[in-house]
DNA sequence: TTGACATGCAAGTCCAAACTTGCATATCGT
DNA sequence: ACGATATGCAAGTTTGGACTTGCATGTCAA
């Protein structure tokens, strides 16, 4: 599995993720559109289509095929490992 | 405030914070010496001073100044917004 | 089978960011 | 004051990653 902190460091990544969040099973051209509508995002099928790469090989985003349609959904569960590794420390992080 | 998620998307910065999360308040010199011998990370200090700058301005390392000394220390605070965003809905993501 | 639709792949371009290099500043002990 | 220590800054180099471009593959409806 593929690095996840590298996966989110992309904003258009995290505004895919966004839309999954709102709305589950998407195939790759209604994200381009939802994405360009919604989120402002102007990239082309193929930017987006290299991005849910990138967030699959995280595990972040989930594929189902069908004919020739691909369903994307998003997987949360991998972004339990971030707090999880540096989790907080009783009264030694709190704000000032 | 700068980008958290840019902030983590670089294996030597998680280094940083895995190193200060098991202890606070260490000197950039300090910081060098324990990231190589405990993490295998052969940084240079002014390669660590600018990851540590980065990690500063996402809010997720703190500074104190002490005479010649800058002590650093984490603050895992802002990692909260990463789960805050992407909120584990339920039944729905679960492992298959 | 044929055309339209939905996606896949790979080489090339371009820019941000990580790292280096060299010097400057500031603080402490003597 | 002077040397040693600890950090600061900025310009230059280099590498990784986002994006484009062009074509290939696969699926469905007629």
């Amino acid at each position: 599995m593929a690095d996840i902190y590298r996966a989110l460091a992309d904003p258009t990544r995290r505004a895919v993720l966004d839309e999954l969040h709102e709305r589950d099973r998407q195939t790759l051209f209604e994200l381009c559109g939802r994405l360009a509508v919604k989120h402002g995002v102007a990239s082309s099928r193929q930017a987006i289509s290299q991005h849910l790469g990138v967030l699959e090989e995280a595990g972040l985003v989930r594929v189902e095929r069908e004919g020739r349609y691909r369903f994307h959904s998003i997987d949360t569960a991998p972004l339990r490992a971030i707090t999880e590794r540096w989790p907080a420390r009783q009264g030694k992080d709190g704000p000032s």
